[in-house]
RNA sequence: GGAGAGAUGCCUGAGUGGCCGAAAGGAACAGUUUGCUAAACUGUCGUACUGGUAACGGUACCGAGGGUUCGAAUCCCUCUCUCUCCGCCA
């Protein structure tokens, strides 16, 4: 959520960054928040007054009472019946207030950073750079949803889409064999990598709560994303950025706490609810899969450079994978609803010639720490932390791209940093 | 799933209707003393909203939400969570 005071203080500042983001009806919303605010800071003042004086005159019962003139307190007790009627009033609208300034605040998306670029779609990223020289095939080189059925075994497939409907539905493969191995190589990897570069590994629940949904922003926003078990009002994660970061809801960091750097394997589940359709064959979209997430809570001054360092971290990644990729900043319309500033990192996928994002990094300021309550004292003040995160890496694009880019007539290349966590260096 | 106990500040823990935003101890921080470490002593030590340039005030918060009362950490109700025992079980 954006901060109140700062949107007070800024009023055509947030309109003009909501407006960069094609946020429909901006103004009206700042000025309604506005409204809101200013009702709910008169209500609140005439309630405490209220309350003040129901306060002394309670004290005075209580002295009369002590003194054993029961006259007096009676006769006080009577004057307190009017104040009471008020305050419970004011109580009430007070409360309605917040809540209808919450319902407000809540549909207002964070403010894009000045570099991010205008725009509508993601036709109006902006490719920052491309690293890589992209593979040429030989003529008989297969997309990879061909290859796992080439390579399979006398089981099946070596990533068994049909398998997984019988099990579970459509976007739930059973990967078995090799494909299974690379997979856990992949994530050892990503988790050694991050622990090399200073993270911490937790291992988080993979469900959460609402209240965790709440804190990253993932609810209401996407409420129709996520699998819930009403049972239980619980959500599967979308991303382990859930459960990691709602590890600091409700936290005041020691700032010798501070910077905190987790990483972490999960599954993720998206339900993609009304996005399929003939270009999400394969591995390119289903609705579980793993990647390993890397968390950052930082000072506010320090969380830019933060951001680009991260962006080196997973290019890293891809570099040691010789995968050709380039990274994009996102335009304002691209942009998640929490982020101030992302970089989408996309492998290229040779035989389907296209690029595919395997990662999204941001820097999401205040925002979510806002919702988290998530603060450290700095400098004697009480501040809202910023919170980053990104994807170090997301598996099946990438394991596509290793499949579709590697692929020989004898066979396919595992990447050489994969052959000691795979134990093999060729799919024949 | 059955039975019982409990939830207070960073931690331990007192507090059964007004003198309690809350004792005490510990931790932490600052200072004094000490050659260093340790110890001792002194002080500081919650958060949010709100008024005020500030000094300094007001209000709320003792798991959450309701209720009783002039007045609730304290009494009543509901919910959530934790612990112990039993059952079940990876």
């Amino acid at each position: 959520m954006l901060q109140l005071p700062f949107i007070r203080d800024n009023k055509e500042a947030t309109i003009a960054g909501l407006g960069k983001r094609n946020f429909s009806g901006a103004e009206a919303s700042i000025d309604q928040v506005l409204t809101l605010d200013q009702q709910r800071r008169d209500t609140q003042r005439e309630l405490d007054d209220v309350l003040a004086q129901s306060n002394a005159k309670a004290g005075q019962i209580g002295a009369f009472m002590k003194a054993g003139d029961k006259t007096a307190a009676e006769g006080a007790k009577l004057e307190t019946a009017a104040l009471k009627v008020r305050s419970k009033e004011l109580a009430d609208s007070l409360r309605q207030i917040e809540v209808d300034l919450q319902a407000v605040l809540v549909t207002i998306p964070n403010l894009p950073h000045s570099s991010v670029p205008e725009g509508r779609s993601g036709d109006d990223n902006e490719v920052v750079l491309e690293h890589g020289e992209k593979p040429v095939l030989h003529d008989k080189a297969l997309p990879h949803w061909e290859l796992i059925k080439k390579y399979g075994s006398d089981a099946g497939p070596m990533i068994d889409f049909e398998l997984g409907v019988k099990i579970a539905g459509a976007g739930f493969p059973v990967y078995r064999g090799k494909g299974a191995r690379i997979q856990r190589a992949m994530i050892n990897f990503f988790l050694d990598e991050a622990m090399k570069a200073g993270y911490m590994e937790v291992q988080p629940p993979i469900v959460v709560n609402e209240d965790s949904g709440f804190g990253t922003g993932q609810l209401p926003d996407k409420e129709g994303q996520m699998y819930y078990m009403p049972e239980d009002k619980l959500y599967l994660i979308p991303t382990a950025e859930v459960p990691i970061t709602n590890i600091y809801r409700d936290v005041i960091l020691p700032e010798n706490q501070l910077p905190i750097k987790n990483v972490g394997y999960t599954p993720c589940f998206r339900r993609e609810a009304g996005s399929w359709g003939a270009h999400v064959r394969g591995l390119n979209r289903l609705h579980q899969f793993d990647k390993v997430e890397i968390v950052r809570i930082e000072k506010p001054e320090n969380s830019y450079a933060v951001l680009e360092e991260m962006s080196l971290h997973v290019q890293s990644l891809l570099q040691k994978l010789e995968l050709p990729y380039r990274v994009l900043r996102l335009c304002a319309g691209d942009m998640g609803f929490t982020s101030a500033l992302t970089y989408d990192m996309e492998v290229w996928s040779a035989a389907q010639q296209r690029w595919l994002e395997v990662s999204s990094v941001s820097n999401f300021e205040a925002y979510q720490a806002n919702r988290l309550k998530l603060r450290s004292k700095l400098a004697g003040k009480m501040q809202l932390l910023h919170t980053l995160n990104g994807s170090a890496l997301a598996l099946p694009r990438i394991l596509a791209a290793i499949l579709e880019n590697n692929q020989t007539p004898e066979g396919i290349r595992i990447p050489k940093v994969l052959v000691p966590y795979c134990g093999f260096d060729m799919i024949d």
